[in-house]
DNA sequence: CCACGAACTTCCACTGAGCGGAAGAGGCTG
DNA sequence: CAGCCTCTTCCGCTCAGTGGAAGTTCGTGG
């Protein structure tokens, strides 16, 4: 008599592929019961799921008992192709940036409706204000964000600023507004924001873009005060950038 | 009549995990019948199970029909908590090495008989030698190798050195003479390399320990040319190295 | 121009892998 | 020690998954 009101429809893998998802940037440790409830699933077969990815690796069970990702998926992610050639070729830019400002430098492309932190580079003495390599933030409240916004199709820019997330008191949120700002980006070639995204951070990006002229991605610095000059740091950026679009395979794309 | 004979006792789960395992460092781009073939499965099987892992954004399909690792998986392997710990915390110092010492600097664990790179940073002008973040090298012929085995149990140590791999003209091989090796790495702290993994590439490296005494981690250099004076880096090595172990959460432990 | 092969896509009917409610085990708390 | 939580195991029903085969697309060379 065992029960039995499988729901249909449902293939494994998309079950196995909601466990993964269960997991994000602010819920990297998971207990069995938080993965079935995040990925809607009976705690049985959570279970079940469960205990196959950490045989393969994919997942670790802490000695308290929380799952977290394991290194075997860590080092599939590292495959992935595109991400990384542009993290290899930018890599070295990010560092000159940051010896030379000594401050936060940030690369991202878009992925859909966000801004995807691809890579970034904080001084040990900076206050960690700002998201790690794999974050994604609104495109309508950071600089990296505005900048792939400048550059992005039309319906991608309407959708992403109508109804735009209040993050900080700061945030700009009117829709006309956002809309002239990101003109006014297109045509200055850079984009600023003052604690739009986190309290305490002031930050500037320019965009990079391929010999040919398309924008892949955005370089960004941010700052921990309202500095008067933060524009004199946009030279050092644009030649940053004009290095990695030039040395990125001709035909790149991100995803 | 549609023909079956399913191969029993393989679950779905581990089919989707075979499709994921079907790529690695050297095989980061596969078409639908490489997959099928590396995966050991039926390339129905594998067109289906590929398909929903695409249409999640775990692999991506380039133009030319080959598929890479996608960006959720990516940002998925991000979110491996242990290595992005010792990352993060690690990030800031081997900026301070590479600022002084303008050589590339690499960060590695060891994964079972393998040193695995979870970090690593290179000078745009040097020769792109070696590793990149999440390649897996031979734990006898490395600098950042030899440290991890010199404090890893006897077992470990036993298996890594019989029939060790030959990867250039002048990887040591013989097991006494890296036994010996290996026990002067841990009696005089550091461990050396010349041209034992790449022709052209030598190396030093020293341990990261818990300020408990627990070796976790080796972090290392690499040089182009055979400078005499390799070993006068190991003080700032040390220097980094003891400044991460600090700062790693007190019970840290890879994996 | 067509035959051939290779890679990919779609189809479909059979069947065992997966399902999940339930019960049991362990652990913490008041 | 009762109540509540999380985790683990069990098991018989059933539908999701399976994979051979046929169809499609593309490139090659005769």
């Amino acid at each position: 008599m065992a029960g039995n009101a499988r729901e249909p429809g449902v293939s494994v893998a998309s079950r196995v592929l909601a466990v993964l998802g269960a997991f994000d940037a602010s819920h990297d440790r998971l207990t069995l019961s938080e993965i079935a409830r995040r990925s809607g699933q009976p705690l049985a077969t959570a279970h079940r799921l469960v205990a196959e990815l950490e045989r393969w690796g994919g997942l670790t069970r802490a000695d308290d008992g929380a799952y977290g990702i394991g290194r075997r998926l860590w080092d599939v992610g590292t495959l992935a192709r595109v991400e990384r050639d542009l993290r290899d070729v930018a890599s070295p830019f990010l560092q000159d940036v940051h010896r030379t400002t000594r401050e936060t430098v940030h690369l991202a492309v878009r992925d859909g409706l966000h801004a995807l932190y691809v890579d970034r580079l904080v001084d040990r003495t900076t206050a960690q204000v700002l998201s790690r390599a794999g974050a994604r933030l609104p495109l309508h409240a950071t600089a990296v964000g505005r900048v792939l916004l400048a550059h992005a199709p039309g319906d991608v820019v309407r959708a992403a600023l109508t109804d735009p997330v209040r993050v900080t008191p700061h945030t700009i949120t009117e829709p006309g507004r956002l809309h002239r700002e990101v003109a006014e980006v297109r045509r200055r070639g850079f984009a600023r924001t003052a604690e739009e995204m986190t309290s305490g951070a002031w930050s500037v990006a320019v965009p990079i873009a391929l010999p040919g002229g398309g924008v892949v991605a955005s370089l960004g610095i941010v700052v921990a005060s309202p500095r008067r000059d933060l524009v004199r740091l946009v030279p050092v950026l644009q030649v940053a950038a004009n290095g990695i679009g030039r040395e990125l395979p001709p035909g790149w794309t991100p995803t």
